[in-house]
DNA sequence: ACTCCACAGGAAAATTGGGGTA
DNA sequence: TACCCCAATTTTCCTGTGGAGT
C-alpha cells in the first residue's frame, strides 16, 4: 500500500477545526465566568471614563480561565473602543526583573525600537517609558501573568518600579491587572505596592467535572461529526480534568490528543480508550518538554541523580549529588558550578516536579536534604540521552563512593537511624 | 548540657556580557 | 579602541540549625 494513501483518505471524525481545542484559542464565551467577566469589564471600564484606574489581581489554580478571560475582556473592549486601548502582556516567568519590564512595556506602547535589552541605567529607561505612556494618550493595561514570580525573585522591587511607573503616568490612564495562582500572594507584599496593587481581586474557583463538560461539549460539537463521540469520553475528560484541581487547560489538552488519536487509528468514534492513552501521552510530553528546556548544569545535577540512585536506590543526599555531579562534570570536560549553586538547582529541579526533597537530621551526621527522583525515573534517563547536550556523557559510567565526606557513617547506621525515624512518624 | 556534622539558605562580592561615550 | 555603566548570574562567605553522640 501506498503510504501515501494516508494522505487522502478522509477522516471519519473531524468536520471543523481542531486548532479550536488547544488552551491558546480564545472562544467566544466562557461558561460558568460570567461573574468575573462581569467584575472585570465594569473595573476596567471604569478607567475609561476619566476615573482613577483600578489594579486588578486575580487569582485561581490554572486553568481556571484567569488569561483567557483576560484576553477576551480586552479584545472585546478593544472592539467598542478601537484605537483607545493599549495591552501589554507579560509573563513574569520570563520576564522578572524591572530592567527587562520595563523595556517590554515600553516596547510595546511604542515599537519604535530604540531601548536596548541591556546597558541603558534603569532610570533612563523608566523615564523613556513614562514620555512614551504620555505620548501614547491611550489607555494601558499591562497584564502581569504569574505576579507572584516577581516578589520572590527580588523582593518586588520590579512590581514597585512598575506601579510607579503606572501611577505617574498623567495624560494616559494605566491599570495594570495582576495574574497568579498564589493566593497567599497578598500577604508577601510590601504595604506600598499592596495598597497600590491590590484594589480589587477577583477570584476563579476551580471548575468542577459537569462545569468541564459545559465547556468542552459545545466546543467538541462544533468540530466533531455527528455520534464521532462517546458522551463518556467527554465525561472522562472533564472528570480528569476536575481531579487536577479543576484544570480546563487539561481537559482541553486530553480531548485535542484522544481526537488526534483516534484519527491516527483511523477510528471512527472518540472512546474513552483514546482518552487514556491521551492521558499517558500527555504526561511524557510534558515531562519530555520539561527535560529538554532545563538549562544545561540542572541536566546535568538530575542526571547526576539518576546515576546515583541506580547505585544507590534510596536515601541520596545533597552532598552525594554534589560530588557525583562534579564527577560527570569531570567526564564531559565542563566547569561545574559551585555546591551553593547546586543546592539551588536541586530546588529549581524539586519546583519542577522531577524530585522530591525532604529536610532531615542525622544528628551527629548533620542535617542535609534526602532526595528521591519521581516515578518516571527511566522516562528521564531515556530523554537525557536523547539531549545533544549531554551527548558525550557516557550513560554506563558507573562510580559514586562519597557518603559523609571522610566521617562515613557505615550503611547500616544510615539505614538504622532513618527506618528508626520512619517508625516514629509512620506516614 | 554541650558539641559538632553537613548542609540550608541569606548577603555581599565577583564575574560575565551587553551597551554607551569619547 | 579604551573605558565606563548596567543587570544578571555565580561564587564566596557566612550564620543558623536538628538531633545523635558524648
Amino acid at each position: 500500500m501506498n503510504p501515501f494513501d494516508k494522505f487522502d483518505r478522509q477522516n471519519n471524525i473531524l468536520k471543523g477545526d481542531l486548532s479550536t481545542l488547544t488552551s491558546s484559542h480564545i472562544p467566544e464565551n466562557f461558561p460558568h465566568r460570567d461573574r468575573q467577566i462581569g467584575l472585570m469589564v465594569e473595573s476596567l471600564s471604569s478607567i475609561m471614563r476619566d476615573s482613577r484606574p483600578s489594579n486588578l489581581l486575580l487569582y485561581g489554580k490554572t486553568g481556571t480561565g484567569k488569561s483567557s478571560v483576560t484576553q477576551y475582556v480586552i479584545s472585546k473592549l478593544g472592539e467598542k473602543a478601537p484605537n483607545s486601548i493599549l495591552t501589554c502582556y507579560l509573563n513574569c516567568q520570563t520576564f522578572d526583573s524591572p530592567y527587562s519590564i520595563l523595556i517590554n512595556v515600553a516596547r510595546s506602547i511604542s515599537d519604535v525600537d530604540s531601548i536596548p535589552l541591556s546597558g541603558w541605567p534603569l532610570d533612563r529607561v523608566y523615564s523613556e517609558l513614562n514620555t512614551r505612556i504620555e505620548k501614547s494618550k491611550r489607555y494601558i493595561v499591562i497584564i502581569l501573568d504569574e505576579i507572584d514570580k516577581l516578589v520572590e525573585k527580588n523582593g518586588g522591587d520590579s512590581l514597585y518600579v512598575i506601579l510607579k511607573a503606572a501611577d505617574e503616568s498623567k495624560n494616559s490612564k494605566t491599570s495594570i491587572i495582576g495574574i497568579t495562582n498564589d493566593t497567599s500572594f497578598t500577604e508577601k507584599l510590601d504595604s506600598r505596592v499592596k495598597s497600590r496593587l491590590n484594589q480589587e481581586s477577583i477570584i476563579f474557583p476551580p471548575y468542577n467535572a459537569s462545569e468541564l463538560k459545559d465547556i468542552l461539549e459545545p466546543r467538541v460539537k462544533d468540530i466533531i461529526k455527528e455520534n464521532s463521540i462517546e458522551e463518556a469520553a467527554i465525561n472522562l475528560c472533564a472528570a480528569i480534568g476536575a481531579q487536577e484541581h479543576g484544570d480546563a487547560r487539561k481537559a482541553i489538552d486530553l480531548m485535542r490528543i484522544a481526537i488526534e488519536l483516534a484519527i491516527r487509528e483511523n477510528s471512527d468514534c472518540v472512546t474513552t480508550s483514546h482518552v487514556y492513552k491521551a492521558r499517558d501521552r500527555l504526561e511524557t510530553d510534558v515531562l519530555k518538554e520539561t527535560i529538554r528546556t532545563l538549562p544545561t548544569h540542572t541536566k546535568i545535577v538530575i542526571l547526576s541523580c539518576i546515576t546515583a540512585s541506580e547505585i544507590n536506590k534510596t536515601n541520596m543526599i545533597t552532598g552525594e549529588i554534589y560530588a557525583n555531579y562534579k564527577d560527570i562534570c569531570h567526564d564531559m570536560k565542563i566547569p561545574p558550578v559551585s555546591s551553593r549553586r547546586v543546592s539551588d538547582l536541586l530546588s529549581d529541579l524539586e519546583e519542577a516536579g522531577l524530585i522530591t526533597t525532604t529536610m532531615k537530621s542525622l544528628g551527629r551526621y548533620g542535617r542535609t536534604r534526602f532526595i528521591q527522583l519521581n516515578e518516571k525515573e527511566k522516562e528521564m534517563k531515556k530523554y537525557l540521552g536523547e539531549d545533544e547536550e549531554m551527548a558525550n556523557f557516557n550513560f554506563n559510567r558507573k562510580s559514586i563512593q562519597t557518603r559523609f565526606g571522610t566521617n562515613d557513617p557505615t550503611e547500616a547506621t544510615l539505614d538504622k537511624i532513618i527506618s528508626a525515624k520512619e517508625e516514629e512518624r509512620p506516614n
